[in-house]
DNA sequence: GTCTATATGAAGATAGAC
DNA sequence: GTCTATCTTCATATAGAC
């Protein structure tokens, strides 16, 4: 028994959209929860076979092998990651301080939302071979550069300023992606509030004007 | 063939005071490597062994197991970085901003100087046994709880300004962990750099009077 | 699609010579 | 301390009946 778990979260949390039928979808789950506790490579084809309620062999009548449940989880995680952050963006006008709250919130939601796919996406994807992980490993570059975009046209405008763009994407990407770890439901905030204290985290290392949380405690909105 | 290495750093880089004379040392020195790519249970002992240039039976003349060996790599890195911080918090005096920046500089610092270390002991610490993992876990504990203190004791005396104490130090010590997996002596700004910008983000969460990089690119310094 | 049974290799660890 | 040789268990994956 180890002394801590690797993410805090519990419940494995996979819309019935990410989860395809029948028994395929039931040992999706099951890989999901194994590879996001205990690691890729520390979950074996035996315990998700059990934890799915069937025999190793069974596994192979739906994937071809363990990799390729992998692959799929580490595809699952990174569109739903782009589904929200396009969604948020489309309804956030054309002020890049609207556009960072967005991305933020949407980051942020989909590590509190979807805690185990986001830790299996990001922390396993490494160990998919060039084959299977080529598609995914663009939709994660194409994501780190929406967000750089964003902050880049802020800075353009005078809107931000900042000591270094890239920089700042990589923290503001970080700290959203350790959320996934320590987040459960159980959590005194939840998940819209840390979200929308992360958005207001991620404007203020923008060096952009506070909209958010400030109005609230201090009554001077712009 | 991977399609993303799990960290961007490539050289091992343990100090001597990290490593027991000898062939201790070399396989402390081989696993931490492989650890640190391949994650605890994808690197084998024979892979240790033989990078070591030594045979598998000979590491356990040195470890009594495969985890003995994660053990003391999560120990050595959790006191190099308790190691870092104490130092930098008896050179910072007694302003909460000095503090901060004493803090995250030696936090991102030990995470540029030893990217590997960080990504095990902070990646790998879940695999180790109650037992072998205790020590290492009440370390981490105390380090979180030492940025809490700083940014608390901010907060009351109205130096600083934050929605959310707690999740500002995650927020923080989150975006400094993620630079372990990304940076390498090769970026563009040196190690010093980025641990000032990450310093200058640090302060600008917690809504604090900037002081740093500010003064240089404004000269309006206080 | 699911099973029983098993092939094949690799894992962590140990015995005992030198 | 280091080696050769090996024990035992577990890994991924497959063959073929139902």
């Amino acid at each position: 028994m180890s002394v801590v778990r690797r993410l805090a979260a519990t419940s494995t949390v996979l819309l019935p959209e990410h989860k395809p039928p029948g028994s395929r979808g039931v040992i999706l789950e099951a890989a999901l929860r194994l590879f996001a506790e205990r690691g890729y490579v520390g979950a074996s084809v035996r315990e998700i076979a059990e934890a799915s309620g069937v025999k190793p062999a069974t596994l192979y009548a739906h994937y071809p092998s363990k990799e390729h449940l992998l692959a799929e989880l580490c595809r699952v995680g990174h569109e739903e990651h782009r589904r929200s952050v396009r969604a948020a963006l489309l309804n956030s006008g054309t002020d890049p301080r609207d556009q960072v709250i967005a991305y933020v919130r949407a980051h942020v939601g989909m590590h509190t939302a979807f805690p185990m796919l986001a830790v299996v996406a990001n922390g396993e994807l490494h160990a998919l071979s060039a084959e299977l992980g080529a598609a995914t490993f663009e939709l994660r570059r194409q994501s780190e550069q929406v967000l750089a975009d964003i902050v880049q046209r802020g800075v353009d405008r005078g809107v931000f300023d900042v000591p270094h763009v890239w920089l700042a994407v990589t923290a503001i990407g970080g700290m959203g992606l350790r959320v996934a770890y320590w987040y459960t439901p159980e959590y005194e905030l939840d998940a819209e509030q840390v979200a929308d204290v992360y958005a207001e985290y991620a404007l203020r290392i923008l060096g952009a004007a506070p909209l958010n949380l400030r109005r609230e405690t201090r009554g001077d909105s712009s």
